[in-house]
DNA sequence: CTAAACCTCTGACCATGGTATAGAGTCAAG
DNA sequence: CTTGACTCTATACCATGGTCAGAGGTTTAG
């Protein structure tokens, strides 16, 4: 397979040149060989590699994660216990996230039920609750 | 009740100084009055407000919201309907936000739970999802 | 009186994940 | 040979919620 330029790439990765830049930039990719004239000259792996980002971000890793995803990857004694170990602390932070956004919503779905919607600032239930129910 | 500096407001509404100063510059808390030395002075109506900055945070608003919910605050007329219609708004955010989460935890923990710990990355069902499973 | 401890101001910096812009060089088709 | 599309580098910018640093003025206790 001969090596195609930064765009090709993007294209098949679905991102921005901008962000394989931004990749490796950030240490994610690889500095990739170059041409006669400077320019980046890529392969599949990279664009594997590019789609390993993706799917871990959605599952909610940061670049910084990922980044230590993939330094397991490429070390030849990396156990499987410590991505699961990586994965296992990102899910409590996940569940963590979960528990803190359902305790908003508990607090806040009585209020805007409660507001009878056609009153002023003072009889609002939600304004009072903010203001401390002072 | 005598004006006090901005270490005081500070202190009592529980955040640094510099908050208070970021907040001044966003735009949350009016200029203050100074003193003939040009320092700031406060009475506890910043304290409240900062109080209803801190309340609004907890439940997830962003500052750019708090400084809308503010801004309807000073508005004689402004109506409960309108703080209603922001909360239930965000509300939405905050239930769309948790369903994200959990789909990320649905995805991630069936892997976490299949991962058999001991084995090298090749078998790793974590790093097989990320790698696409080709 | 002096030194510490507080106050002021502006502006830069942190992480996060990119996006945009400018000026210059290169490549391929017509 | 020119034109348009691509690439290069470097730098700046976006939102978010602050934090910190530096240079200076003020206040207060000893």
């Amino acid at each position: 397979m001969s090596r195609k330029t930064i765009g090709w790439v993007a294209k098949e990765a679905d991102v921005n040149v901008q962000t394989v830049l931004y990749y490796e930039r950030r240490g994610l990719l690889p500095a990739p060989s170059r041409s006669m004239h400077g320019y980046r000259l890529f392969d599949d792996t990279s664009v594997r590699r590019i789609r390993f980002i993706k799917r871990a971000q959605q599952l909610g890793f940061t670049l910084k994660q990922v980044m230590a995803l993939l330094a397991l990857q490429t070390e030849q004694d990396a156990s499987c216990a410590q991505v699961s170990s990586m994965a296992a602390n990102h899910l409590q932070e996940i569940e963590a996230k979960i528990h803190d956004l359902e305790r908003m919503r508990d607090a806040l779905m009585p209020l805007v039920e409660a507001c009878p919607k056609n009153g002023t600032l003072k009889t609002c239930p939600i304004m009072d609750a903010l203001a401390g129910g002072e």
